[in-house]
DNA sequence: CTCCAACCTGGAGCGCGCTCCAGGTCAAGC
DNA sequence: GCTTGACCTGGAGCGCGCTCCAGGTTGGAG
């Protein structure tokens, strides 16, 4: 159960067939196994990692930090320092922005409520 | 107390010059008045504009929508129900996107605890 | 054995949101 | 009046993160 055709992981990842090559081929995800042929299989241990990239992406990694912390990884358990401050920063900006969101979110929602005032009854009640 | 030069906008609003600039140029932000040699004298009316702009671009609204929603306010009192309803539905998209960061989130941190289990005792009291 | 969908490669192109540049103009202070 | 720094314009360029393409190969189904 430990080999995955591109498309599947693609599928399960989530990310497109390109954006997996694009990965690999800029060193982010270390070099895919191949068949005798030369066609990606990828493993869970690849999957797992797809995860990961995906959190740190969502959270809005750049990619060369990305492509750092997998480096490091690969460079082996001494560098186990690193990741985790490299990762504690990466939180620290995230809580950064998690706030800015909220309040420009509190911000649009008085503008909405605005709208409301306006129109004296509000024509749907759409948005919690 | 209502004309400000371009520098004192841009310190205001916090975009560079060239971006208010720019927001003018796509029709975003409306024609700005000028002096008589043709510099840009900047309203009270136009920070609050960017004002909220800053809000929408920050919550991840894309120009082309913020452009249309400019478009509205300018063509009047009557847009005022699609104005309110495109403000919903993005900060129905703001939401998820706030759903989809704590969830990440989340993700990060457990990660991090990961690493903080490895060592024993945490090095720092970096991030609460 | 044949077929064809899925896969391969290197490299070009794209969409977004600015950002920078050259070459010229304006205007406040001395 | 002169200087100088802030400003003007149109248009090119950039950084990011993919996305698409042409032209060729692979490999499982029938």
């Amino acid at each position: 159960m430990s080999g995955y055709a591109p498309s599947e992981a693609a599928r399960r990842s989530g990310f497109s067939l390109d954006t997996l090559r694009y990965y690999e081929k800029i060193g982010l995800l270390a070099d895919v196994e191949r068949t005798a042929g030369g066609q990606r299989v990828f493993t869970d241990d690849d999957l797992g990692w797809l995860v990961l990239f995906r959190c740190l992406r969502d959270t809005g990694m750049p990619i060369a930090q990305m492509r750092r912390y997998a480096q490091l990884a690969r460079d082996g358990e001494h560098t186990t320092d690193e990741r985790h401050e490299l990762l504690c920063h990466h939180a620290a900006r995230v809580e950064e922005q998690m706030r800015l969101l909220q309040r420009q979110y509190d911000h649009l929602r008085e503008k909405i409520r605005f709208y409301e005032r306006l129109s004296g009854t509000a024509p749907g009640s759409e948005a919690g």
